[in-house]
RNA sequence: GGCGCGUUGGUCAAUCGGUUAAGACGCUUCCCUUUCACGGAAGAAUGACGGGUUCGAUUCCCGUACGCGCUACCA
């Protein structure tokens, strides 16, 4: 099948993943999943300097961690690998040269230094940043101004060079995007962008445009900051003579940062106290660790339906969606033109939202581990799972279960005495003495527990109002937390009794 | 500076010319609950501004302002 839809994500493995990214990958994978096409993840690696180890693998975890794994990629193969542009160095050159060859392209022998220079001598108050473009390029050391025999020695000798894109002085190109719709440009307005680098690895922009025609891509979604270079990729389509095999574009809106302008970095994350990432990521130069949101607490659910959100609704006003139901419900034409700013309260609803709506048997895994965290080893996982329903409708993050469902595991140090202060008279002690012995045996039961309490209440002539809360402090330690006969029926009468004992010791 | 994209309440946003301009988050108040939550009810927008087009504009067009992006041998 020739027209199968196929869609692509190609970060650039640098550092963490970053909302926007994952964002970007579940548009593409719903994109995907919705047409029954295919998604294939390939790393951009072609900037040396840049490359981070690591980076590659900590993508892919995300990924999985989401739920968005590709069809094809370095990690399972495919029939277009591979899918690492520096493994794919060597097919790039001959397209640039075909290029020159065809007179869309030329090579430039341009330094750093020389770059800066002409950067320098050109910059007037009205363009502040000079551009090696058509009204330049006469003025540069490269094969239209140097002529074909000296272009020809200075390569025989080896001399560093470039291949550059001959963007035209005045033709305005068109496309339709599928978000934006019809987008006009005028190449003039575009410098000749360097195609081939020095190092032989090609730019983003050519690497781009023969691996999107050589992996057969249709759609090709990104980040809206990608506009402006889109008549650069316009035209190598077409000077390459691939015209009618061009993707279908899709220009994201940007996910700002919550206050002030600009889109969002992970340094808004640190500031403001929230995770950016989508998982932890520790650089490996510096050992700087940013939390993601997994660590945070969030359920990749909750963090995926969060992201849909953000810049796509389907119009009915629902919201929380599954990534099945995204699936069916996803349609480009309803993705907003404008950036969202990113809301850290909402992301945080929608986390709260899905736990309070998960079993306890999805939730065991993370709430395990959340009192892990807390030196609490759980060992009867029918015991947690019943914690898990009484305590889940209070937890917004997978880690509040450590403080949230602590006290099941572990009893309280020593009660709240300032919560306890208006609340507690000796005349009590007599009543939880007799409570301590005469709990009902049968564990789980709390309407049992409760009857017994009211009853002993009465015997002593005291509210059950007023035994409340010194009972609750007694059992969980604070002013939280579930119904106190349902505490006391799942900690069972020894244990109850245990911590009423320990209690009336620190109350007295 | 140039080029491009965008602009409905603090935030996410519905509306595809005609509604009292949905809904959600957050916030405030109240109810429920003698814990904390959950749940329920209520409150808060002169639709950036100015021109058009139209019987009628938040919706279409133009201009202005503002915001964002790009302007690298980074993606």
């Amino acid at each position: 099948m020739s027209n199968k839809i196929r869609v692509r994500f190609a970060p650039s493995p640098t550092g963490g993943l970053h909302l926007g990214g994952v964002r970007t990958v579940l548009y593409n994978y719903l994109f995907a999943r919705r047409h029954h096409g295919e998604f294939i993840l390939r790393i951009e690696d072609t900037d040396q300097s840049r490359f981070v180890p690591g980076a590659e693998e900590y993508i892919l975890d995300c990924l999985r961690w989401c739920g968005l794994m590709p069809d094809e990629s370095a990690l399972t193969g495919g029939p277009y690998g591979p899918y690492r542009q520096s493994e794919r160095k060597e097919m790039y050159r001959g397209y640039a040269e075909k290029l020159v060859a065809a007179g869309h392209a030329y090579y430039a022998f341009d330094t750093p230094a020389e770059l800066e220079e002409m950067r320098q001598r050109y910059r007037t108050a009205e363009n502040p940043s000079p551009q090696y473009d058509h009204r330049l390029r006469g003025a540069m050391k490269n094969s239209l101004t140097l002529g074909e025999k000296e272009t020809a020695r200075l390569i025989g000798e080896g001399i560093p060079h470039v291949i550059r894109i001959s963007m035209p002085a005045d033709q305005i190109l068109r496309f339709t995007d599928l978000v934006r719709g019809e987008v006009e440009f005028n190449t003039g307005t575009v410098d000749d962008k360097v195609l081939l680098k020095q190092d032989g690895m090609p730019t983003y922009h050519l690497a781009v445009v023969v691996d999107d025609y050589l992996m057969k891509i249709t759609h090709a979604f990104r980040g809206e900051e990608w506009l402006p270079s889109a008549p650069v990729h316009l035209l190598l389509w077409d000077y390459l003579g691939w015209k009618d095999s061009m993707p279908q574009w899709a220009h994201l809106p940007l996910i700002l940062k919550p206050d002030g302008n600009g889109k969002l970095s992970k340094r808004d994350g640190d500031r403001l106290g929230f995770p950016v990432f989508a998982m932890n990521w520790t650089d490996p130069k510096t050992g700087e660790l940013t939390t993601g949101f997994r660590e945070r607490g969030f359920l990749p659910e909750a963090f995926v339906n969060m992201l849909a959100l953000l810049g796509w609704n389907d119009g009915t006003g629902k919201e929380i969606f599954s990534l099945d139901e995204l699936v069916n419900a996803f349609s480009l034409d309803r993705v907003h033109k404008g950036g969202a700013r990113f809301d850290f309260e909402k992301a945080k609803w929608f986390n709260h939202e899905w736990i309070k709506a998960a079993t306890p048997e999805r939730l065991l895994p993370d709430v395990k581990a959340a009192l892990q965290q807390e030196g609490i080893d759980t060992n009867d996982d029918e015991y947690t799972k019943q914690v898990i329903v009484l305590v889940k409708d209070r937890c917004t993050f997978t880690t509040d279960f450590a403080t949230q469902a602590g006290f099941f595991y572990r009893a309280p140090e020593q009660p709240d005495m300032q919560a306890a202060a208006g609340k507690w008279s000796p005349e009590k002690t007599g009543f939880f003495r007799e409570l301590a012995d005469s709990l009902p045996p049968a564990a789980g039961d709390a309407a049992a527990v409760e009857q017994v309490f009211k009853e002993l209440a009465a015997k002593h002539g005291l509210k059950v109002g007023e035994l409340q809360l010194p009972f609750r402090l007694m059992l969980v330690g604070g002013k939280f937390g579930p119904a106190v006969f349902e505490i006391a029926a799942l900690l069972g009468a020894a244990e109850t009794g245990r911590r009423i004992s320990r209690g009336l010791q620190a109350l007295a």
